[in-house]
DNA sequence: ATCAATTAAATTGTACACAATTAAATTGAC
DNA sequence: GTCAATTTAATTGTGTACAATTTAATTGAT
């Protein structure tokens, strides 16, 4: 009766992409609960765990780690400087670079976040070996998939 | 030397989170030169995949298993129609509802569609089973995902 | 020393994603 | 049959993403 018979390739349930895609968003909505009380948005909360790393980086070396550019950084940086975490400063040695650096509650947010790693390792309902050898997976994925992308000279 | 030392939980290159989050992003961009000849963006191919399998559904229809509303589908599917691949008219048993047709240029996109699921095999550098098994996995973690974040009552 | 390339952010425009609200149509209890 | 609840989309507002352009600062070849 269906047409799709002929293709099951072209089902949307049999897509790892879309496998990937979605579970993205449902992480997203996952962490949402753990954020909130932060007033943090899962793309800030990525923002604010490389700033806990190493405090006062530039917006380029946050963007590398985190495949973003200052189209979507500055903006975001922007919102966490407003909700009071950064300071964003020209750096007097090259004034084309903004420093981003922590503020006392964006250092002091961190306590609250040490155990939001905890939280979401239950509600994922797996261990920590499963955790680590599917993420060891799904990044080798995404860097044949960026690597790829960059084959076509 | 770095207050990280002491939470290695927080690291971003340790997060799962993370690296599915980026690894989506990097499946979109994978996409993006198999799709612009076709003039789709990754989130309207999954809708026209939706549409493939099966022909005239409704907004809420194609947003359950894509785990999208209508403001997020109203503007794509209006999109798709100005594109010229989809219909949107109103059922006239139910006035409520907005029933979303392919055109036979939508329809006709089908075929220049097929390919691509292999080429992306190609640029993933994995076996079939490999992407099966993968699939499997990531799938149960957004179920995990999902179900939980509905069991605070 | 000067000026053409380069670099770093910011800006602009398009397109998701989602929460919250609104509007219109339908259903159901009475 | 009537009106309150429900259902379906659409709308509004905020926040990413990303391509393309712009601006300002720096570098480097001459």
């Amino acid at each position: 009766m269906s047409e799709t018979r002929e293709t099951p390739e072209l089902w949307l349930h049999n897509q790892i992409c879309f496998a990937v895609h979605s579970t993205a968003h449902a992480f997203t909505a996952a962490y949402k609960p753990h954020l909130d009380p932060l007033n943090l948005t899962y793309p800030q909360y990525l923002v604010m765990l490389l700033l806990w790393e190493k405090d006062d980086q530039s917006v380029s070396e946050l963007g590398k780690p985190l495949f973003l550019d200052s189209g979507t950084l500055t903006p975001l940086l922007k919102r966490l400087q407003a909700t009071g975490y950064i300071n964003r400063t020209r750096d007097p040695k090259d004034e084309r670079v903004m420093r981003i650096t922590l503020t006392d509650a964006g250092k002091a947010l961190k306590q609250k976040a040490v155990c939001i790693p905890h939280n979401m390792l239950e509600t994922m309902g797996m261990s920590v070996e499963q955790v680590m050898a599917l993420g060891t997976d799904v990044r080798k994925l995404g860097q044949a998939l960026r690597s790829d992308a960059g084959a076509r000279s």
